[in-house]
DNA sequence: ACCTGAACACCGTTCAAGT
DNA sequence: ACCTGAACACCGTTCAAGT
């Protein structure tokens, strides 16, 4: 019999979870369809239907399910924990969620997944910024900007790196062919710039960012 | 006859990049397929093909057509332009671009189109860094920070407005439905912040993002 | 030189039928 | 209660044939 994903394992939301995450991170977005995820499953494409509403909705519970490991990682922030290392402890684990699960970073980085996993970040996130005293409409600029910033980077990081292979190649190879390329005459600044351009890293960048908002947060306290 | 676009209007590059465009804006980016645009211009769906070599090229003429406007509104920008007035108008311009051309901001901005307006662009930011000092390794640092940042806030926030409407709803709603309703219990930092946060538009944080940028960039001058 | 239209190999999703 | 499989309304792209 093929009904079934393994001996005994009967199909559920949880292993559609499982078998998609590994899908989509292997082969890329484009493999997450209903046809191949059935046939990793071992069952019809719509079996699916009777687990989840929409690909949508599995989406978001891909979403939520590499939350859990962000989670993880914040477990050891306490009430004592400085809110500058807090916030840099978090903006780590959200670094590491994007290595570690680029496919469904990009996919769900704009997106809010409502789930239990999302909602603990956020309270854990919120904890470190309303100690500092800086009034409830100041606070809540600072998690949006302090959250978004690093949402954004880190997706449109991911967005680039998980691109299908042959336009991947095209738009990696852009600062190299085109900006490299450009005559001194009509570019001068980006002529003399383009080659340590090419050099700068989406991490470097990240962590530059980290600093820059820590910076800000600390000004807006005086 | 119903070949050509309208009376004497021969299909060319620019007359599918302006109804292209014309077509995603208006009706989202589902709607920009071959045959919708083939229908569109009076051809058939694979005319397309004698004039560009995959729907990716597209896409990134589409992106480089709406930099356009991004460089007519930085023309009057001139060594004598401060700095920071310089970075807040190319953030401005920035930000109406991604209001003017939210679906195809959120399928290029994290691309490379190489093409001529985003050259020009480039070149105004680097000479706009250039003359403040900070040396290659820095200034090449900061404008990957300044453009990355900016780019990356304004296209989460065009992806999240024009995701398909049905998956838009429950987004939106994702914050008044599951955050403002989190109990004060196990979500004391929520439960109080959620009615402020939702009140946080992204144009707001967009600005407190510039702020926070240029205030990074006088911290490195030291 | 440029456009057509059939065709190929895909999508997400619905629904009646099976067990 | 859950899964199957045909079907519907789509995709992007290729290629031989037309003009």
């Amino acid at each position: 019999m093929t009904r079934a994903a393994g001996p005994g394992v009967a199909l559920s939301a949880t292993t559609i979870v499982d078998r998609a995450l590994e899908l989509a991170e292997r082969e890329g977005a484009a493999a997450l369809s209903m046809r191949r995820l059935g046939r990793e499953l071992g069952v019809d494409a719509t079996a699916f239907y009777r687990h989840f509403r929409d690909k949508d909705e599995l989406v978001l519970a891909l979403a939520d399910r590499t939350i859990e490991s962000v989670l993880d990682r914040l477990r050891d922030i306490t009430p004592d924990t400085g809110w500058r290392s807090a916030l840099r402890r978090i903006a780590d684990a959200m670094w590491q969620q994007a290595q570690e699960h680029p496919v469904v970073f990009a996919l769900t980085f704009a997106r809010s997944t409502g789930g239990p996993a999302e909602r603990q970040v956020v309270e854990i996130i919120l904890r470190t910024l309303q100690p500092l005293g800086l009034g409830a409409a100041k606070t809540v600029l600072l998690y949006r900007l302090f959250m978004d910033t690093l949402l954004a980077l880190a997706g449109m990081g991911c967005t680039a790196r998980t691109l299908p292979p042959e336009i991947a190649e095209k738009d990696v190879t852009a600062w190299s062919r085109v900006y490299a390329a450009l005559p001194h005459k009509d570019f001068p600044a980006t002529h003399k710039h383009a080659p340590a351009l090419i050099g700068v890293t989406d991490h470097e960048i990240f962590m530059a960012s980290v600093d820059s908002l820590i910076t800000y947060i600390e000004s807006q306290l005086a």
